[in-house]
DNA sequence: GGCTTCTCGTTGCGCTCGCAACTATCTACA
DNA sequence: TGTAGATAGTTGCGAGCGCAACGAGAAGCC
C-alpha cells in the first residue's frame, strides 16, 4: 500500500520542518550569546530560571529534570557545573537521604539576572521581533496543543 | 537598569518555552522510532530526503550541510555512516577535484521509503494529530517569518 | 523484623556534532 | 608563470547529553 498516499498533510509536514530548523537557528544563536557572554548553555539558564522562579528557590534534582527538558543523568551533570561556578549550592534533605536539592545562590542570583538581560534581548532579535502581538499569542496557542509543550507535562525529562 | 523591564513579551515568551518544549518532545520521540525500527537517525533521514528529492539524486557534500542543519564535518561523518550502511556512494567530480558527491544508492532508495513511512506516521501522530489543517497552515506561516526557518535559507549549515 | 519493590541520584559508556586547524585544490591577479 | 586568497572536505578534540546499570535509601506487605 501507500506509495505515494498522504500519510500527513502537506501543510503539517510543512510547519514540522519550520519548527525544525526555527529551533536549530535560533538555538544555536541563543546558546552562543549565553555561552560567550555569561558562560552558560541554554540549559544551565533554564535551569537556573526554574530555580528562581520557585519560592525558596530550592528544587530537587529529580524536580528540576523534570521541569527542564533533561535526564535525571544529565541533570546531576549539569549542576555539578553550576556549583562548581559558584551558582547554586547543594543541600540534604533530612527527611529523605535520597533526595538532594539545588538552591540558587546569592551569586547565582545575580548572574541569572544579568543573563536574563542578554538572553532576552536574543529572543526578541530572533524570534519575537518577527512577529505581532497577536501573532505571537496565536503561535503560543497552537504550539500548546502539541503533547508535552505545555510547561508542567511529564514528557521526557522525567523518565528513564 | 530594568529590573522589570520587559524586554519580550509574555506571549513571546510563551510561545518560544513551548517551541522549545514541541521540539524536545517530538524529535526525541521521532529519533528514537527511526533508530530502533530502521536504525538511523533524524539526521540522517533528513539527508536521505534532501539526496531523494533532486533529480540525479546527487549532491556535494557542502549542498547537503547546506540544506540540512549540519556542519559540513558533521556531514563528513553522517555520509560515512551512511555510505558503511550502502545507503548512500560516494563520486568525485571531474570538473573540480575538491569536491565529492554523494548518490542516493538504490537500496538507499528502498529504506527511505521504508522510513518514510514510519516517520511520517510518527509526525502524524506526534504532531500533525494535534491541529485542524487550517491551524497546520497557520502554524506554517507563523513559523515561516522566523527568519532561517525556510528552506533555502543559509542560516547555520553552510557556516563555519 | 525480613523481603520485595520502588525511587533518588550518580556513574561508565557511547553517540552526535560543532569548532578550529589542516590539506588539497581552484581562482584571480600581476 | 608565480603567488595570494578563497573554497571543499576531512580530522582531532571536546562539550552535551541520553541510556543502562548501580548503590543507597524508603515504603509496602507478610
Amino acid at each position: 500500500m501507500s506509495v505515494d498516499s498522504e500519510l500527513v498533510s502537506g501543510a503539517s509536514l510543512e510547519a514540522w520542518q519550520r519548527l525544525l530548523r526555527a529551533h536549530c537557528v535560533i538555538a544555536r544563536e541563543l546558546d552562543v550569546e549565553l555561552q560567550s557572554v555569561h558562560g552558560m548553555t541554554l540549559s544551565d539558564y533554564d535551569t537556573l530560571v526554574q530555580l528562581r522562579d520557585c519560592e525558596s528557590e530550592t528544587l530537587k534534582m529529580s524536580e528540576l529534570s523534570r521541569r527542564t527538558m533533561l535526564t535525571r543523568s544529565g541533570m546531576t551533570r549539569l549542576v555539578q557545573g553550576l556549583e562548581r561556578d559558584g551558582l547554586v549550592e547543594r543541600r540534604s534533605c533530612d527527611s529523605d537521604a535520597r533526595v538532594s536539592y539545588a538552591a540558587l545562590t546569592p551569586h547565582g542570583h545575580e548572574v541569572l539576572q544579568a543573563a536574563r538581560e542578554t538572553h532576552h534581548a536574543g529572543i526578541r532579535r530572533t524570534f519575537a521581533d518577527h512577529f505581532t502581538e497577536e501573532e505571537a499569542a496565536q503561535l503560543a496557542a497552537l504550539l500548546g496543543q502539541v503533547p508535552g509543550a505545555l510547561e508542567g507535562d511529564v514528557p521526557c525529562g522525567g523518565g528513564a
